[in-house]
DNA sequence: CATGAATGAGAATTCATTCAT
DNA sequence: AATGAATGAATTCTCATTCAT
């Protein structure tokens, strides 16, 4: 194990950062959440910005793995989207916290180069997963960003939605919800008349 | 007009506290903003927390206002869907700053009873509208709570692609995204007749 | 008056410092010395290391006033170091802890470029007399460097006499010590056998 | 041998207290120059103060065995000067880094009573000399605590010259030294034959 | 009304010391 | 005996707030 004490500063750093934001959290309090000193911490992480980009880092990769393993584990569109929802879904369910931390904290000014290489990864990945099933003809003409945009927002609004207790996290949401948002993104195969 | 330097101060909140987070940003440097003195801040707002829930409420007044008259002057769900959009759109062109702020505030510690109510306020229109338009049968049956979640995020991701500079503000865009997330919302009639 | 708190912050810093070492000054402790706030020290030096610049600076200037005005009064060489004597002299009874804090902070890691070329342009004043003397035929010939050390060690070593109570710092005192170390600089004028 | 590794730990210790100051050096730093454990250093010293007061003892110790062979080894004050100042010479030279300690850790509030005590028995042992040479009419009439500090500050002073490299730490330059301190102190007899 | 210098409570960080291994 | 990870008290520094001008 490499070391506990690192990994429960983190988990108490992830918690408290998505909750109270970056700067709302004295160290002291964060100290206490992970159950160690406050001097340790510093053995760890050679400052609270380095911490708060090693939160980052975490998540955004955790993330990516989830994701990765969902498109690669599919072939045609319309199933790689199932699991990209999937994987969404059950990140959501084991990190509660990691979709509000990557909200609140996207581009923060205390995230360094790495950081940002992190998200600009996530993001070419999912870029050319749409520029893909456009290319089937299994997904709306628009420029990859703005879908991009709208369904990772379109994720998080759905999971602050959780936090809030406002929509139950089970099978039927997950379900229904994935529906919709395909929708959003599937090519119209009907004919549109403006 | 009640004082210019309090809507100076205002202004200098929101901008500061969407880009630098509420507790990142000192008071003296937003009294630099606003143009004003660091003591003149005291006689507009008796403290840090009070100017928040201030930009708070006016940013969620300003986006209710917003809304309303979009809805209040259409009739059919479509159209009404519509008049949010271009509604949101439009305010997010002249409060570029006004997303980030109520997705970076929402659940914050410092937000008031008051703050929270007009949060609700603006929950409970959405709900109505959402529970009409099914009624109507032209909105997909689902939670209220879920699609708005899904749709006010879906909104706030994209203004995040706007700020970031990979997606463009123009109306091009504006009508595709419209578009795409009515496809999210629509009852799943085979038919689509705009 | 260019702010007499920033001279009392000056003062007690030197007090502080002179006595109890740099490192060994917590800042509140400085601040109610100063009779001044803690915060208030940081709006007229930025850090602890800039206002240990400052003193070094205060002091080594001062003193440089002192040597150059008792230099340029005075025309043949052993005038000339009496009228040096009598500065360091009367600069030591005006500024007691000036010498203990020259002496302690010199070279210490914490001093930036500007307070080393302080302390270099005294240096090469105090060379430039000790040449123009040599060529006079009137000082020993050896290296400036040499001399210069000796000399100030030994006044600053006479100051601690002073400080510790061993020696009365008196009128008589100045003139036989004056003596003393003039006969450490004098060229020997008898014919020297080794 | 009392441990090489207490030893070590004393070695590092005056090597960082010279060039550092007491407070200003970090135990785990000092542990990593004796190449120690930071935890063992509280095996051979309680505290850091007692640690600095062991270097203290031992450095004022070394010279006080170094004077007082140089002083016993001659009759004459002329010769037992040579003695002295050879003596002080050689020291400097093994331990570089002892007079700057000396100096610096001069009347530090964390010295405690012994270690007064051994400061003190140099002053008396030189003192002692001064009288005798005093008596015998070889040395200028003065209060020997004036002399002292004129003396011993010029050599510090000295030292403090080799540490910058503006001046070389060779016989010439000790003969010279030697032979203008001595001026200092000598009766003011015109005709002096060494 | 407006100001901004002054404040001190609280923030991040360091470091002497301990103690389980 | 030796270690060095862990600690928390103490240190440097920041910042919301006040108040004399």
């Amino acid at each position: 194990m490499p070391s506990d004490k690192r990994q429960a500063i983190l988990d108490a750093a992830l918690s408290l950062f998505s909750t109270r934001t970056f700067n709302g959290t004295p160290m002291p309090l964060l100290a206490e959440r992970a159950g160690v000193g406050a001097g340790t911490i510093y053995r760890y992480f050679s400052s609270k910005e380095v911490l708060g980009n090693a939160v980052f880092r975490e998540c955004s990769g955790a993330l990516f793995g989830v994701l990765r393993q969902a498109v690669t584990s599919a072939s045609i569109p319309r199933d790689e989207f199932r699991g990209i929802w999937r994987g969404l879904w059950e990140f959501a369910e084991k990190n509660p916290e990691a979709f509000r931390f990557l909200e609140l904290h996207h581009h923060e000014p205390y995230l360094d180069a790495e950081s940002r290489a992190a998200d600009d990864q996530l993001r070419r990945f999912a870029s050319e997963y749409v520029r893909r099933a456009q290319a089937a003809g299994a997904m709306r003409e628009a420029e990859p960003a703005m879908l991009i945009g709208l369904v990772w927002g379109a994720f998080v609004g759905l999971t602050k939605e959780f936090a809030a207790g406002r929509v139950l996290q089970n099978k039927d949401v997950a379900r229904r919800s994935e529906e919709a948002v395909w929708c959003l993104l599937a090519a119209n195969t009907e004919k549109e008349i403006p």
